[in-house]
DNA sequence: AACGCAAACAACCGCACCAGG
DNA sequence: ACCTGGTGCGGTTGTTTGCGT
């Protein structure tokens, strides 16, 4: 990672910038990145004649600006693909996002804390974990007696709580196994994706994989009722290609 | 039309990690 | 080995928008 001289602090009191970018400041961040490419966040803000922190245009960049961004809309297959991820990931939300061409760790995270999270309370549903996946025996089986006691447990963790009503007995012997050294449950992001497609439900992501493939495959738009939002005063699409000047 | 509330979204903050000096 | 700065990530908060009364 390339270094660069020290900031001078006392000549870093100019007034930071913050809250919503405006179209002149996306203009100038795109234009910059056109230009000059990234090399430096931190200090590619005022030479792009910026009065924001790096981090701020990183992230404007990430989550909005850069090319191929989908915005709203996530469809049923989406969801259904982040669900399954969030089981296996957890709360890692770019590691998901990494799974989801166009979409942003920021927008997942979102969906998920205001729609998905939602939901499972309010249907009383399971909420998955990572932990509930378990592909080393018949424990991977959503029905056996295991599975369940394994979720259960692991929800309740989650949530700070005691098992759930309905729950009477809980398995602490598989619930060590889960954590303890050796388990084939592993952190390593490779493990995880392997386990990921031992999960039955793996055809969502082979349809997915299919759609990336097939683009023409997509669902239809019509199944949707997302109205389109604007970008001053343009929908997303021609505003970003209005920014890339295509 | 005005107000209040909830939902949705955008952005900030703090922390951890990594790599160069 | 340690320090420092840059980057990335996840949690949280602030703002905007939509809807019901």
């Amino acid at each position: 990672m390339a270094r660069f001289p020290r900031v001078d602090k006392s000549d870093n009191k100019k007034t930071v910038k913050k809250g919503a970018w405006t179209a002149e400041e996306d203009h100038k961040l795109v234009a910059y990145i056109k230009r000059y490419g990234i090399w430096n966040w931190t200090h590619m803000a005022e030479p792009a004649g910026l009065a924001r922190t790096g981090k701020s245009c990183r992230l404007r960049w990430m989550n909005y600006l850069r090319p191929n961004i989908k915005h709203g809309n996530i469809a049923k297959e989406e969801e259904e693909i982040i669900i399954n991820l969030h089981r296996v990931l957890g709360n890692r939300w770019a590691s998901i996002a990494n799974r989801l061409p166009g979409r942003t760790d920021n927008e997942i995270k979102n969906y998920w804390n205001i729609r998905l999270k939602k939901r499972f309370v309010m249907d009383n549903l399971q909420m998955p974990t990572a932990c509930d996946v378990k592909v080393d025996s018949n424990d991977n089986d959503p029905s056996s007696p295991q599975y369940s006691s394994i979720a259960h447990v692991d929800a309740a963790k989650a949530q700070n709580l005691g098992p759930p009503r309905g729950v009477d007995h809980v398995d602490e012997t598989l619930i060590n196994g889960l954590i303890s050294p050796g388990n084939k449950i592993e952190k390593e992001e490779e493990n995880i994706w392997e386990q990921l497609f031992a999960l039955k439900d793996l055809c969502i992501l082979e349809d997915f994989d299919g759609m990336c493939l097939n683009p023409g495959s997509v669902s239809p738009a019509s199944e949707c009722t997302y109205s389109e939002p604007t970008y001053f005063g343009e929908s997303y699409e021609d505003f970003i290609m209005d920014l890339w000047g295509n």
